[in-house]
DNA sequence: GAATTTATTTCAGCATACCGAAATATTCAG
DNA sequence: CTGAATATTTCGGTATGCTGAAATAAATTC
């Protein structure tokens, strides 16, 4: 079994090699922590408006606009003027942005798909299930941390 | 089998669920990311005198000194004097540091053995192997990566 | 169609945190 | 004991990026 101690170290580990490598994916593009997120938000819950945008990352109107020049400019994003309502700004992930981020995942993906494919099927699941799980844990953790931070 | 785009998925948002969880924690204790990659270090490799530090987290020694002073101010790290060599200053996590990253990371801890206790231990060995591997690769590529930057 | 609401941008002010260079303190070499 | 080297701090300048408020533009309500 893997002793408290170890699982702990390992954990913590786990941890500071996926933030050291977030860390030199942002100094790789250029963009801050935040505008990671950002870029991450924008991909995941496909195009957004600015306004949505804020709410998602808890920034200020006018410190997205600032954000999203920034990643314009850095090619990475574009904005469209949305049809339906021409206030709003919709955002969404240029095609450059696409492709720097599959040229800085796209070492990781390869190497973790082969090591995962040394697996056995049963293994594979496994392994699914506790990523699954880590991840629930991870995001419940977080949730209770952030609700500790604003009561104060 | 895990496909592709699960494998990729999952560990996308394993990935983003520690950042997110750094983040809370950061803003729990009111440090920065550095500030936390250099208690981190000053925790993992014990205490350290501050330019040894600088040179560890890529900052100029006057950073450091700022650095320290925020970190100290909030009670998380202690300098002390190098009795063999008083130029220099050697800088240790004080109790109250370790205290705020047990309070933080005890619950995710607790939880995180609880859940990896409902695996057997042929499962665990399997997960603790994926989980090493994993560093393994994302440290490489995070050097790989570095490297590239670098050259710009 | 005038008034209100909503969405984004602009802008001034402010806080943070970095760098580079000079200052200070201590050690080491001869 | 003097001069050079090393460790840290101090400080001025700078860049970044945020907030809050005002400005602008478009949609909605009555």
């Amino acid at each position: 079994m893997i002793s408290v101690t170890q699982g702990d170290s390992l954990g913590r580990e786990l941890s500071t090699a996926v933030v050291a490598f977030h860390e030199a994916v942002g100094a790789y593009l250029g963009v801050s922590a935040v505008d990671q997120r950002a870029l991450g938000v924008i991909g995941a819950r496909g195009p957004l408006s600015a306004g949505a945008l804020a709410k998602e990352i808890g920034l200020t109107p006018g410190a997205v606009t600032g954000m999203v020049d920034r990643l314009e400019r850095a090619g990475l994003v574009e904005r469209a003027p949305d049809p339906a309502d021409r206030r709003r700004v919709v955002i969404t992930v240029a095609a450059k942005g696409r492709g720097a981020f599959g040229e800085v995942f796209g070492g990781l993906s390869t190497a973790m798909n082969a090591m995962v494919g040394r697996y056995s099927v049963a293994e594979q699941q496994v392994i699914a299930d506790w990523v699954t799980r880590t991840i629930d844990i991870l995001r419940e953790q977080t949730r209770e941390l952030s609700r500790r931070t604003s009561k104060r």
